[in-house]
RNA sequence: GCCCAGAUAGCUCAGUUGGUAGAGCAGCGGACUGAAAAUCCGCGUGUCACUGGUUCGAUUCCGGUUCUGGGCA
């Protein structure tokens, strides 16, 4: 089985520097798993590694696309497939590092995405519905889907649908034959982690440096490059909370503040996220990263993907 | 010093025609299979400022006290 390394956990833990020193350590590449890190021209408000500081170490999964493509977890999946394999021609190990759990799961698990046409004409039809109507058609087509997913949750009523009208299946069906589906990885899931109170400062702290570096003009310049306000990339934390700011409806210092707190959301639904990962290995880096660096080490000795 | 308005959850406030109270936000927990930094779901006991009085019963009505706004001196 191909080896691979997970480096994950909540944003502002310090995945970067870490997933440096261990590519470092074990002859590894990176394969970055950001939703966000993939755009061009978005640095600062994502916390983004400069080309400087990779210190030679090959990326992927940065700066693919424009702020004005869309990129999903399917694009994801066959982005890093495909580093996997030339990471593997070298003869290196491939280092997934980033807090996106969503896209980590889907890779890990090769979850199946096969393609699939859009039906615009079917979408806009559903766009007009409000969500009890789309919550009972729901129930007509996948009544456990409709059962496991509230009606407000629009935006996920709504795509099982979509998955039902193209596949003639319901999704719930296709998740549960996928749930059973093993990985064809030979994997060690590390999450890093630390005490709530450290890391909220940690991001506190980041969110003023970001301000700080520039990210009001970062934003400034994605919408002066036809970014518009609603694409994915400006629903990205750091990047919306400007735009009030920008229309005169707020100060900066309250743009920052909300970013903070929101950015606090995250985090704390990102562990939510790696909690539930069965086979996710804690590591607490209070501890300090050498020490956390050792138990890495030793843990991919043990399973033998170094 | 006088007049007026407030004082209720961590914050902003609603409310109880007298039967000990509830929203939003925060906080906490959770879900997640093609936008995922997205989207959504669940969790509400707090000396109702203090103190007397009326009352079977007061956070609610009345008096006083303290504090906070605003106005007048």
């Amino acid at each position: 089985m191909e080896p691979l390394i997970i480096l994950t956990g909540p944003t502002g833990v310090g995945k970067t520097e870490l997933s440096l020193r261990l590519a470092d350590a074990i002859g590894g590449e990176i394969i970055s798993a950001d939703s966000m890190q993939v755009y061009r021209g978005m640095d600062i408000g994502t916390a983004k590694i400069r080309p400087e500081e990779m210190n030679g170490i090959v990326h992927y999964g940065i700066d693919n696309i424009e702020p004005t493509e869309p990129w999903d977890v399917t694009r994801f999946v066959s982005m890093a497939r495909d580093a996997i394999s030339k990471i593997r021609e070298k003869g290196r190990i491939p280092i997934v590092a980033g807090g996106t759990g969503f896209y980590i799961q889907a890779l890990v698990k090769d979850l199946d995405f096969e393609d699939e046409d859009v039906d615009e004409a079917y979408e806009e039809q559903l766009q007009v519905l409000d969500n009890a109507s789309l919550h009972e058609q729901l129930r007509t087509v996948d009544p456990a889907s409709a059962d496991a997913i509230p009606p407000g949750n629009r935006k996920r009523v709504m795509r099982a649908l979509i998955y039902h009208h193209a596949h003639g299946e319901p999704i719930s069906s296709q998740n549960e034959r996928q749930r059973e589906t093993q990985s064809p990885y030979n994997f060690a899931y590390f999450v890093l982690t630390l005490p709530r109170e450290v890391l909220y400062e940690r991001i506190n702290r980041r969110v003023d440096q970001m301000i700080a570096e520039g990210l009001v003009s970062e934003v400034q310049a994605l919408l002066a490059g036809g970014c518009p306000r609603q694409c994915p990339a400006m629903l990205a934390i750091g990047y919306r909370q400007i735009l009030p700011y920008l229309d005169g409806d707020c100060s900066l210092t309250d743009a920052a503040e909300q970013i903070k707190l929101e950015t606090r959301h995250f985090a704390k639904r990102q562990m939510t996220w790696f909690r539930r990962e069965a086979d996710a290995i804690l590591l607490d880096k209070t501890a300090g990263d050498d020490a956390v660096l050792e138990q890495i080490l030793k843990i991919l000795r043990d399973k033998k993907i170094v």
